[in-house]
DNA sequence: ACCCAGGCCCTTG
DNA sequence: CAAGGGCATGGG
């Protein structure tokens, strides 16, 4: 259902972007960070209720980008006849904004993974890494810090079940802790510049880095090229791109490069957005299982 | 048992 | 450069 800024939620949420969300008793209830949120849909209204603890005043206008020109960005890629169409197919869906840590290691788990998998490993992760919040009478557990991150031990981690990643989310949080990778500034730079700069993170590569930066960078240009992206240009988007796509093989970090710059020529700065109809779609055509 | 999952790392040629 | 194997783990 769409609310009154024409977001659906349901549909937002349920879009494989944010992966820490769940509907317990008619509600939605988020992790962001530290913060548990809660979203409750009022019956046959439209209108939907926000809530969060500890309190944090209006985040839907954040989480949800209502700052974004959501008219000129549908205009935008609207251009393209093929794109139109899922996005009146899909009205509402929206691209979220999450927290940048959080958002790191949901998507240093995503590697070689299902989504129910990332789901389970994430919230194993804040389980045994993250701080109790008892609230509506039920248990939740806010995203670990960078900190007790480190202080992690490859063992808890597999205990986790993240497997090989482990190694990854280790070396990461180390980076990020001492600020080889200074996120709060990288976030201030331009889409490439910061791209580079994520590339150095253990475990994060091409897609990894372009999922962080669509999700929790504010870089609505940055195209994550996944599978399911790949089986979609190939049935229907062959002649945007004169590089050759052989599904059978895995695309090289070159190729992947000179994909996405044709895509952001050709969609510009909200070929995020062109991205999250492109996944929504190829998902559900392919039976998704989330 | 086998195959797959929002890839990435590493080694070869 | 590209091609390809290996990787931990759980579900179908």
């Amino acid at each position: 259902m769409i609310n009154k800024y024409g977001i659906d939620i349901d549909l937002s949420l349920n879009s494989g972007q944010y992966f820490l969300w769940e509907k317990k008793k008619k509600s939605w209830y988020g992790i962001y960070g530290e913060t548990i949120l809660k979203i409750t849909e009022k019956e046959n209204e439209r209108i939907y209720e926000f809530d969060s603890f500890p309190e944090y005043n209006n985040w839907q206008k954040n989480i949800f980008r209502q700052d974004d020109n959501y008219e000129e960005i549908i205009y935008e890629i609207s251009q393209n006849e093929r794109i139109k169409y899922l996005v009146q197919k899909y009205p509402g869906l929206r691209i979220l904004r999450q927290k940048p840590i959080q958002c790191i290691f949901s998507f240093l788990c995503s590697s070689n993974n299902n989504i129910p998998r990332i789901r389970l490993m994430l919230r194993n992760l804040s389980k045994k890494f993250g701080k109790k919040i008892v609230f509506d009478d039920m248990e939740f557990y806010t995203f670990p810090d960078i900190k007790s991150l480190c202080n992690a031990s490859i063992q808890d981690l597999l205990s986790c079940g993240l497997g090989y990643r482990s190694r990854f989310v280790l070396n990461s949080a180390k980076d990020i802790a001492d600020k080889i990778i200074n996120i709060e500034f990288l976030k201030n730079t331009k889409y490439e510049f910061a791209k580079e700069e994520l590339l150095k993170l253990d475990g994060v590569g091409e897609k990894i880095a372009d999922c962080i930066l669509l999700f929790s960078f504010d870089k609505l240009e940055a195209f994550p090229i996944d599978v399911w992206i790949i089986k979609f240009l190939c049935q229907n988007l062959q002649q945007i791109t004169k590089t050759e796509i052989n599904l059978n093989s895995k695309i090289s970090p070159i190729q992947y490069k000179k994909i996405s710059k044709e895509i952001r020529d050709r969609y510009g700065k909200y070929s995020g957005y062109v991205q999250q109809y492109i996944y929504y779609n190829i998902r559900e055509e392919n039976g998704r299982k989330w």
